[in-house]
RNA sequence: GCCCGGGUGGUGGAAUGGUAGACACGAGGGACUUAAAAUCCCUUGGCCUUGCGGCCGUGCGGGUUCAAGUCCCGCCCCGGGCACCA
């Protein structure tokens, strides 16, 4: 059968034919770039597969073995799929903009665009490499300015929408304005969600608004708009000019350059997600994810149920959150968060140098240090009193940092008797606390049982907790001090950075009012500017552009964050080349949503929670039909290192004596290293005799080396610990453990003088960790493909053990997965077979290349069709690892049985392609096909030859396994326990007394009790 | 503290309530070879036994069942997420 095509040639094949993977997966891989192997056409009448992988940030490391794992397992589901006759997308990006190429950029001047180029080519490289199915054509880079024109399209969207508790859903903001000049805003509508705190609007009439100006019908709209400028509170470092994230601050100042940082209300970006918690939250309902995912979500999103309860103060209010409404009469004061708006308000004169004090100080604590140090209780009395809303009673007002400003409404009623925060706070400052519930020890706790019965004194004593809740709320409301509501511990998502790498903000500023750009103006490129960092009077970089104006009036300068590209990308890769759409409506209708989505957890409360607001937002505006992005999702683990550790002794110099010259300290940094074996540094303590000797030795010998550095100098050197640290992977023997020490030498200039404490080799000790730069333990895939081939490497990273789970990655088992690749090959070639060619046979033209077309035998026929079953299971669950085991297992006993049928091989062929294409493309070629392996279709398993004859029972007796008995399968229950109960080994066993049962689960197993 | 995962040989791991340890690594032994590489074969959970065989064994303690790694209850340990959330 000659091939239709001019077929590519093995450069390195011997006459031999050994297995050679280099040249093989060199010559598919190019094949495969000239033949478009992998583009996906916009035929839109197949059933279709969309396979995602979460894309990665280009980092100038480049890829390490963990980096490619959910990228193989998409891969095979992705290949597998296509034999499946799925049109299948599997496309690949790179999410752009970040903060390493920004760094990169301010310390050597070098754009930020050209790093991420160069370090997106070597990742492609990479990844070719490996030998995906990607359609490259549908490459996707978030800081492109043809994608991030549509970034900014949809922010645009966002700005020009509000949120409808009516029809619940976004809607277009000019609706609003109508629902404004004929119904004003009243009710419902006044209070909304402003993100941090609920805040109120104000109610105004149809004729109010019309005769409001422009201002303030702007401001009006920014409350309801799902973009939107606010106030925020964020972590302002005046030195540096920025914001900075809360990771970016430890104890109150910068992590860079140690900076006072301080809690600032600034005009901010942000986005109304919180307008979406609880469809976010119900949503989840009916994703394949996995629980933990979802829970995460969960907690996130942060529900909770209970009331909001008004406390007048004079002629206004202070309004509370509480999920136990039910505890009001427990009630002995009020907290508010230091940053709370009315803290002002209620400071008495006599009080306020003490509030004030207190409020700055608390302020300035970053919101992680405050939560983190939970014993340190500080509050301050404002001198004001509000009145209970049920007893009239007066209830003082405190300020306490334990209350944060950002979540309910930044202010508690503090119940000491059912709480335990606030017990806490009332013990401090000698505060009353008052029993709610019947059996509470409120001198030593709080009692926060939701099962109780209320004891407080007031209508509710007497009632179970849950009916006391529902009547607490009846009677709020009806007082109107309050009504029942659901809260959200969700906050909105700032969306301003002051960064230069990311997305221009499309809006302009007309007399400080925000206004939009022409959708026709974008995108809003990204402008050259001569630094990349904040200006001296600390604006964002792009301030420093030249002409950042738009109409003549002047561009935002901050732009948007990490997340902003990835919360829809994988909307563009359906339709990538659009200019009129951010994807074609067919397209979309056609691809979406994703029907498997592989990446890593980390990812589970960020990225996945705006993936899913985005794509429900553009779903409310009629731009998808659907409104979840991926109907699948999963994890993959990670893929640790293992890390060598060695051990030093920690040495220490002391000057006593100088003769003729001033004292000097012997720095220990001269001092050599000295290697000591894992036992010394285990059992410092109580070191042995031996152990002793040495380092007095190495101590005195030390002693020398630093006078000798030290001259004039006399004083002695001490261990007096020792400590481990890492080294290398690069430096030691991966089998043995043992330091090239000399390499070690070599490797820093202080290891240069290292010594060993006793003499042979050094050896190391392994530990599993993350698998990174720091730890000295990263494994290139570069070196494993060069070594064993990208087929190999495919194998192993499946066969390492299930997908969701963290595993070591360890270099020696790849051994087990290429000797099976190369059994694999023997099957089909005579070179190492030991099978020599006979006249029957159908010779393809390589020499040792043998398959015949003779008729399997039935044992032959049983492992291919076992093995098509397993697979093709194992993959539809994403149970790799075992479905390679399948594979080893099928070769093993194809290669006893030394068959050589291309009946019972091409399938396997197939079936081995989505975990190792290369290969098969090669022996699919040999096997005389023109077209590409992947466009077989996937061979199905016929169960016929899966019928066994007979079947080996194991005779168990009172469930322990004895001995075994082979019955035709045909046998039915009573024929089995007849012919068991026959056996004489059977019989001797009983020793004459009948059984007391007898259990036959047929072609399973017998269970004897006696 | 709360919420999710997970604990099985020297190692990675396998096992619809039905023969625990598949497959692979490592280790030991052997064949082929002048040798090496490659390949192939055997052994490999622990203890007892010359052998046949026996006893124990899936983190710990109970339970359900003819039968439990798997189901239920109570603990311990490890990993991850959340956390003054009112």
């Amino acid at each position: 059968m000659p091939p239709s095509r001019p077929r590519l040639t093995l450069a390195a094949c011997s006459a031999t034919m050994q297995y050679d993977h280099t040249a093989i997966e060199g010559k598919w891989q190019q094949a495969w770039r000239e033949r478009n192997t992998y583009r996906v056409d916009q035929d839109f009448t197949r059933p279709k597969f969309y396979v995602l992988d979460m894309f990665p940030y280009p980092s100038g490391a480049g890829l390490h073995v963990g980096h490619p794992l959910g990228y193989i397992a998409s891969d095979i589901v992705a290949r597998y799929k296509r034999h499946k006759g799925f049109h299948v997308l599997h496309p690949m990006g790179y999410d752009a903009f970040g903060l390493p190429a920004e760094q990169y950029a301010i310390q050597t001047g070098q754009h930020p665009a050209t790093t991420t180029e160069v370090n997106a080519a070597r990742y492609r490289e990479q990844l070719d490499r490996i030998g995906f199915s990607f359609d490259w054509d549908r490459e996707v880079r978030t800081s492109d300015p043809d994608y991030y024109k549509w970034t900014q399209w949809i922010f645009l969207q966002l700005f020009d929408s509000w949120y409808d508790p009516r029809a619940d859903q976004a809607r277009p903001i000019s609706e609003l304005i109508a629902r404004f000049e004929t119904e004003g805003c009243r009710g419902q509508d006044a209070s909304v969600l402003t993100g941090d705190i609920e805040e109120f609007v104000g109610e105004f009439t149809a004729a109010e608004w019309k005769a409001f100006d422009e201002r303030t019908r702007q401001m009006v709209l920014q409350h309801f708009r799902l973009a939107y400028l606010s106030e925020a509170w964020v972590n302002w470092c005046p030195a540096l000019g920025t914001v900075l994230a809360n990771d970016e601050v430890k104890d109150g100042v910068s992590e860079r350059g140690g900076h006072p940082v301080e809690r600032k209300r600034m005009p901010q970006w942000s986005l109304r997600i919180t307008a979406y918690a609880q469809r976010l939250l119900d949503g989840l309902e009916g994703l394949a994810w996995s629980e933990s995912l979802k829970e995460a979500q969960r907690n996130w999103i942060g529900r909770s149920e209970g009331a909001s309860v008004r406390f007048p103060v004079g002629d206004d209010f202070i309004e509370v959150f509480t999920t136990r409404p039910d505890t009001l009469f427990g009630v002995t004061f009020l907290t508010l968060a230091p940053e709370h708006v009315l803290v002002g308000k209620y400071t008495t004169d006599a009080q306020r140098a003490e509030v004030e004090a207190y409020v700055k100080q608390a302020k300035n604590r970053s919101e992680r240090e405050r939560q983190a140090e939970v014993d340190r209780i500080t509050g301050v009395f404002t001198g004001s009193f509000a009145k209970h809303p049920f007893t009239g009673e007066d209830v003082p007002i405190w300020v306490g940092d334990y209350v944060l400003a950002g979540y309910g409404t930044g202010a508690v009623m503090a119940v000491p008797g059912g709480d335990q925060r606030d017990w806490r706070f009332a013990k401090h400052f000698g505060l009353p606390i008052i029993a709610v519930t019947d059996g509470a020890d409120i001198d030593k706790e709080a009692d926060e049982r939701k099962d109780a019965t209320i004891c407080s004194e007031g209508f509710l004593k007497g009632l179970k907790v849950p009916e006391a809740i529902r009547r607490a709320i009846d009677e709020l409301e009806k007082l109107g001090a309050g009504e029942g509501r659901v809260n959200f511990r969700l906050r909105d998502a700032a969306f301003g950075r002051q960064r230069y790498w990311g997305e221009p903000i499309p809006i302009y500023y007309e007399d400080d009012i925000p206004r939009p750009v022409d959708v026709a103006d974008l995108p809003v490129r990204l402008p050259e500017i001569d630094k990349y960092q904040p200006t001296e009077t600390g604006e964002p970089p792009l301030a420093r552009a030249k002409d950042w104006t738009y109409k003549g009036f002047p561009l935002e300068t901050t732009t948007m964050p990490g997340w902003a590209g990835s919360s829809w990308y994988f909307l563009r890769y359906m339709d990538p080349g659009n200019t009129e759409r951010f994807a074609s409506e067919e397209a979309v209708k056609y691809w979406g949503p994703v029907d498997l989505y592989v990446g890593g957890s980390e990812h589970a409360t960020g990225h996945l929670l705006y993936f899913r607001f985005w794509t429900k937002f553009l779903y409310d505006r009629g731009w998808l039909p659907f409104d979840e992005p991926a109907k699948k999702l999963v994890n993959q683990g990670m893929i640790q290192g293992v890390s060598k550790k060695a051990y030093a002794l920690a040495v220490v110099s002391h000057s006593t004596v100088a003769i003729d010259a001033e004292s000097r300290l012997i720095d220990t940094k001269q001092l050599p290293l000295v290697l000591v074996p894992k036992r010394v540094y285990d059992s410092w303590a109580e070191l042995s005799e031996a152990d002793r000797d040495a380092i007095g030795n190495v101590e005195s010998m030390l002693r020398e080396v630093g006078l000798e550095r030290c001259p004039g100098a006399s004083g002695y050197v001490t261990a007096t610990s020792s400590f481990e640290f890492h080294v290398d992977i690069q430096l030691v023997d991966d089998k043995s453990n043992e330091l090239d020490i000399d390499g070690f030498r070599a490797s820093r200039p202080d290891h240069a003088n290292a010594i060993l404490l006793e003499d042979g080799p050094y050896v190391t000790v392994n530990e599993v960790d993350k698998m990174s730069k720091r730890w000295m333990n990263v494994v290139n895939p570069d070196d494993i493909i060069a070594r064993y081939g990208a087929d190999t490497l495919r194998l192993y990273e499946m066969f390492l053990g299930p997908l969701e789970q963290s595993k070591p990655w360890d270099t020696h088992g790849i051994e087990g997965t290429y000797r099976f690749l190369r059994k694999f090959w023997n099957l089909f070639h005579t070179g190492n077979s030991g099978v020599e060619p006979v006249a029957s046979t159908h010779r393809v033209d390589h020499d040792s290349f043998l398959v015949t077309d003779d008729t399997p035998t039935k044992a032959e026929l049983k492992v291919l069709h076992a093995t098509l079953k397993k697979v093709e299971e194992d993959i539809e669950r994403m149970s790799f690892n075992t479905s390679v085991s399948q594979f080893m297992i099928a070769t093993n006993e194809l290669g006893a049985l030394k068959c050589t049928k291309r009946a019972v091989l091409e399938p396997l062929v197939v079936a081995l392609a989505p975990f190792a294409p290369h290969i098969a493309e090669e022996l699919w070629e040999q096997l005389g096909h023109a077209e590409s392996v992947t466009t077989a279709p996937w061979p199905a398993h016929d169960p016929q030859y899966l019928v066994e004859d007979s079947f080996s029972y194991p005779i168990s007796f009172n469930g322990k396994t004895r001995l075994q008995l082979e019955f035709p399968a045909t046998l039915g229950k009573e024929e089995v326990e007849a012919a068991v109960l026959a056996d004489p080994e059977v019989q001797k066993r009983l020793e004459g007394k009948p059984p007391k049962k007898v259990i036959v689960v047929p072609k399973r197993i017998v269970n004897i009790v006696v």
